[in-house]
DNA sequence: TAAGGTCTTGATAACGCTGTCATTTACAGT
DNA sequence: ACTGTAAATGACAGCGTTATCAAGACCTTA
């Protein structure tokens, strides 16, 4: 008869090995204080060698607690943000032995389903925590469901940030004060701007930068140089071509994403008009379109994978109580110059 | 004194409110047959009414499933393809009533390292299912520690799909040859190719459908026009420049992806050589940067969302014994043409 | 009307871990 | 050696489900 491998070693079967109980096994597994170090020791041989792990449904129902994280996102306007704030998220757990669980919230459905689609994860799931990406942070349905079910939870870009949640952010008024002078600097006085979808705060940060910017130089504002858009390519390359088809037109577009920006360059390629000679354009996020346009964009980089890794860190602390307060943290966003911003062409130049 | 609502219901808690037991919740909350409908209505409005929903803890410590089903991925060498994968698998997943972890694992470690990330995954989780991405889904070590721990597995785009595994693949080499037929129709006679990742099967199939279109027309194949890629944007670009630079320029460029594609033209763009109007480039996936390029680019689209739901499904049907044997699926390639192919400027034109 | 099913239902034992609390052991101070 | 306190360990009761299996209810059919 064939001897079989026995499925899988359990709690008692390393302390039967181990030749403690199984409390004791579960005490090293959770590295709790107060245990012998040659016990500790006896015990973490016994479990290599039986090749055991700890059964997170046994550990869930017992513990109360899942060591899951959720991550909830809506249809990301950009890709690559989603990815990589997914994998920050996934780096702190990993290293604090949570695991990841997702929840894409898809657009067209109402702000109800929003919410309802919050409810069902959690109780679907039982996190221990959930972390919400733009514009989730700030949807108060969504809110609302998390609070109801006592979730603790941590926002990327909230508006408004409480003290009841991490948070993280960008800098992101700075970093387009910032971006706005690097155009001023290079001699720029007609600097136009497409805004970004309303419902993410850092759209109306990052036109209150480009303002402050313009207005530290004593540059009067024109508001028939500031367009809307969603942060997306196409309403990025339908701004462009309204900018750049202006009687007055400006001698540089800075959109406030890489997208849109990246819409701005195919409406000015459209038009005929060379970048940066014709125009100068810039994004904001150094994602990866920005260096995969021609010529590639200069921008602000936002340090999203880092953002998502702190924000998961603070919520794992808060989640095992070795941090109190909610922290809110800030990212600067530094000025990645590329190819699509010069100096304006000579006055004659122009038409 | 105030009444807090109590904490969460549980199953007894049904059970007590409708007047069964609570097997008998348990079968209608599993769709079990053989429950009389009134006695399943009268469940189903006590469930209702306590807001009750199943601990999945206790659900997967009792029934030995977790309804939780893994998707492994490496580091993506285009962030839309992943994204777009995870959300059809997410779909599928969501109809099921499945939750969908995830677990990236970073290229840069070694071989023994991502076997060594599928094992821990699948002990840190214990999914029913995991979903393989290319090119994990050829990794003998991950393949192998799956095996070991038994757990079923479904694999997109595999080498060499084997009857243990569902898969999905999409007509690569068909796709391909379309688009070079579409060029050779155009007038195109001298087309060069830049390959994939060699690790991919797709990147020999796509260099495969490029020979077959060629050879159906009778074009002698020229190795110096073939350049090696990796299926991202900088490997394209260098690809680009080479081959565009050769002494006996092509006249159009096939990238076996639009991120290589989106490089070409830049190369092309930097080597002052117009798209379409001096060569043509066309990619392969149409991914979002085909059309944000400039011109936007001509392609075949690679259908991720569906193959990735379709072979969720499929791997949930096998999950849940509804399926038996392994399907493998394969999906076109439509070609979608844009702006990026025309027709090759007259001979006396070239150099 | 009784026998022989089939459909419904329920009692109760797992499932593998953590929490609680009691007990044992170790060690410092006298 | 003796006591007191702290550290280390263990017994055992859950946690909230599903699985097993037996029992009851309800039809057919002869």
């Amino acid at each position: 008869m064939t001897l079989m491998k026995s499925n899988k070693a359990k709690i008692t079967d390393v302390a039967a090995r181990a030749g403690v109980s199984i409390k004791t096994v579960s005490r090293v597994m959770n590295r709790e204080a107060n245990v012998r170090p040659a016990t500790r020791e006896r015990v973490r041989q016994a479990a290599t060698a039986l090749g055991y792990k700890p059964n997170p449904a046994a550990r869930g129902l017992a513990g109360r607690r899942t060591f899951g994280i959720g991550l909830l996102y809506e249809n990301p306007h950009e890709y690559s943000y989603t990815q990589r704030t997914l994998e920050g998220v996934f780096a702190s757990c990993e290293q604090a032995g949570y695991t990841l669980l997702l929840r894409p919230c898809k657009d067209g459905a109402g702000e109800v389903s929003r919410t309802q689609a919050a409810r069902d994860f959690v109780d679907q799931t039982r996190v221990d925590g959930v972390i919400l990406a733009a514009p989730l942070s700030d949807d108060a349905g969504v809110l609302g469901a998390l609070r109801a079910s006592d979730t603790p939870t941590a926002r990327i870009a909230p508006g408004a940030p409480d003290d009841s949640c991490c948070s993280v952010r960008a800098n992101d008024r700075d970093g387009a004060r910032a971006l706005t002078e690097h155009l001023l600097e290079l001699g720029h006085r007609r600097i136009a701007f497409v805004t970004g979808d309303p419902r993410h705060d850092a759209s109306a940060q990052r036109l209150a930068g480009y303002r402050l910017g313009l207005h530290a130089r004593g540059i009067a504002p024109d508001e028939a140089l500031v367009a809307q858009g969603m942060f997306d390519f196409e309403s990025g390359q339908r701004a462009g071509r309204a900018l750049l088809t202006l009687p007055q037109r400006p001698t540089a577009v800075f959109a406030s994403s890489d997208e849109m920006a990246a819409g701005v360059v195919a409406a000015a390629h459209d038009l005929a008009l060379a970048v940066p000679a014709a125009v100068s354009v810039v994004g904001f996020d150094d994602s990866p379109i920005a260096s995969r346009t021609w010529p590639a964009l200069s921008t602000a980089r936002q340090p999203v994978f880092e953002m998502a890794a702190a924000l998961t860190r603070d919520l794992i602390g808060q989640l095992t109580g070795e941090t109190e307060a909610a922290r809110h943290r800030v990212f600067d966003c530094p000025l990645v110059l590329r190819a699509s911003s010069a100096a304006p062409a000579p006055r004659n130049a122009e038409r």
